[in-house]
DNA sequence: TTCATATATATGTTTTTCCGTATACATTAA
DNA sequence: TTAATGTATACGGAAAAACATATATATGAA
């Protein structure tokens, strides 16, 4: 995959995005109403980020029913994923809310396919 | 050392910045003139980003005589190095123009101390 | 002192990014 | 169909980032 360098680290440089994709990284999945739960951040705020990432080449989306989810994507760069596993690793106080907010999450959609 | 992971991609997040930190993670330290040599950016524009990766606690500097030598700061957290080194490492052919340039520069300082 | 060189900073402007609100679209159930 | 739910996008404004140019500061040499 192409993946300017630039790009990729500015699609971290945002507290939104970067807690989004350290919570992708270590759930591997997640839909937009979970990943809105557990930032607490308003349902366009979080779709606009989700947007750009997808068109950062970052993130992959499949729909499922009324649900999309969205992933790392599978033909990231394995620097760009050891960038992202080190972020994630070395910043667990960081998205540590964010975890258990989703952990608590009442009526998560059950995924399945 | 204390790093916000958002401010430290926010530093990763721009070119100018993003090349002369893949530079000094390959050379180890280098002076203002040979950064803009190797970039060929105008003073200002590199001083300014350099004092803003100072700032930021990603860069460390030292003066010998009229030259001033920025390295990556030396307790920079070790999920920040690995991911500098990865990014340095997966994507030589991005700075290569700006090695070629370093390297064949004239009049490059010598160092001691 | 004065001059030359290396680097830093101040200022005003332009560009980019981010956001809230409103609205559109897609899917499912009734 | 219609209604409800989940998600996406459009638009205008606010805030932040980046820039060019001009100027200031620090050092060493003459």
């Amino acid at each position: 995959m192409v993946l300017n360098p630039v790009s990729f680290f500015k699609s971290l440089a945002d507290e939104t995005r970067l807690r989004m994709l350290m919570l992708l990284t270590t759930q591997g999945e997640l839909c937009v109403c979970e990943l809105g739960a557990a930032l607490q951040d308003s349902q366009p705020k979080i779709s606009r980020h989700l947007a750009q990432l997808k068109t950062a080449g970052v993130l992959q989306s499949r729909r499922q029913g009324k649900w999309i989810y969205y992933r790392l994507h599978p033909q990231l760069p394995a620097w760009a994923s050891t960038v992202l596993q080190q972020a994630a690793d070395g910043n667990q106080p960081y998205v540590k809310k964010n975890q258990q907010r989703l952990a608590t999450m009442c009526n998560r959609p059950e995924r399945c396919c």
